[in-house]
DNA sequence: CCCTGGAAATTGGTCCTACCAATTAAACCA
DNA sequence: TGGTTTAATTGGTAGGACCAATTTCCAGGG
């Protein structure tokens, strides 16, 4: 079995609270058990539990209430990562749109930090990314992991902790984007070049340190994914 | 424990180590005490001490490292230049900062994205929260709650279900950010009524379907807000 | 003298139990 | 029936114990 060790036992705990409201279908201001029942249902201690809702309520997925319970928050429910958004049906093409213009929000100006601040050990992470993605031609999943890879480290460069934690929540999501997009993208194996060479072009400006073009290649970036999903689907550009 | 019963423990230990880390002038990277020494040195528990660690690490203001201790983080970038600044207010600055350039991210695509989509409800709730922002000339909190939805009810406009869901869950964060900025914009009165022109502008904008216009109205806002909080600070504008 | 390997001390991670404080639900009385 | 009091529930804090990772230090060999 794969485990990394590494992992804390509260990290666990989100995890499996996070299976637990998806599980028992716990709406938005609906209350989980509380601490003590957590901790004999998961077999761990009360402080880990503690420490897991903790981390929840800093990231704004739930309250805590002394004396009273912890609520999941009014409409974070479905952004505690569920992994069941793989399915593409019709209802999806506006979630994977809606993610695309939230990309297109924090990429961009990722993009221009990244270009400000990346340091030489930054610079190197997106190389070697590159170097992935290029001899991922023949394998898709390792594109995805590498595409995916690319944007969390631009993301890393700008030295915006904040920016980074987010872009790190996010990443599933980012993931299950790229990979929706790519099997739009990818019907045709020059789509591969191409993409590559949208992802170089954006290091290069980035190494440059020349912001206005790093954020105007990000958004034309995100631009042509849009364009070539909505094509796809036969939906009319916006 | 005999203390102010309206603030937690560990918000009560956040200070104190703060001021430990100040008075100690323990520099970047530099270690702290073991958890164990400060549960001893503050008079509470090592739980306590360890919340509060662990709050001060998700801010990403030092790093715990097991068996090792706990470490302040080096700072990224150079805010330093100002020795009047004390290292932990730096890194308070810095998170400011930090949202405040999360905030260009996501809000300046969302006035775009409100000016495209904004329906006759959204522009009478913006309206009615302009209207608050007004008679709130006299009551600092009032003024920050009504900043707050603001700019919540811009995201709102947007019809964006994945933005408005992110800007509620960073809604807590984004009022601490609003109440620093403005500690440090509102040391004259006029400035009042700047900020209140300048929302009213990006409504107009948002009203009138001019989406460049009002991307650049929010992104000049929020420009405003970073460099007179740089400038309050004796930091060098970026 | 260095350095290398491993034992011992240090330190964060987890668990347990107990009690305090705030909230909620139930019981009670008018 | 309605409001108040009481009890049960739940999160907050304390303190002790042990585990796991790291660091420190020292003896032994080069």
């Amino acid at each position: 079995m794969l485990v990394n060790p590494k992992k804390r036992t509260y990290e666990l705990v989100i995890e499996q609270i996070q299976t637990l409201c998806l599980e028992n279908n716990i709406p938005p201001g609906g209350r989980l058990p509380s601490e003590r029942d957590l901790a004999s249902l998961f077999g761990v201690s009360r402080n880990s539990v503690r420490e897991a809702l903790k981390g929840l309520e800093s990231k704004g997925f739930l309250e805590i209430r002394q004396g009273g319970g912890s609520f999941l928050a009014e409409t974070k429910r479905d952004i505690l990562g569920n992994e069941l958004g793989s399915r593409i049906d019709a209802a999806e093409i506006q979630y994977i749109d809606d993610m695309l213009e939230l990309r297109r929000a924090f990429e961009v100006e990722a993009a221009s930090l990244a270009a400000q601040r990346a340091t030489p050990e930054n610079l190197l992470a997106i190389r070697e990314v590159l170097g992935q993605m290029a001899l991922a031609a023949t394998d898709p999943e390792l594109g995805v992991q590498a595409d995916v890879d690319f944007h969390l480290h631009v993301a890393n460069a700008t030295q915006n902790q904040l920016l980074i934690d987010l872009m790190e929540t996010l990443a599933k999501r980012l993931e299950e984007n790229i990979r929706a997009t790519r099997r739009h993208r990818f019907t045709e194996a020059e789509r591969h070049q191409e993409t590559y060479h949208e992802h170089e072009e954006i290091y290069l400006a980035i190494e440059s340190g020349n912001r206005e073009r790093a954020s105007q290649l990000m958004n034309e970036h995100i631009s042509r994914i849009r364009s070539e999903l909505h094509r796809s689907m036969g939906l009319p550009p916006k």
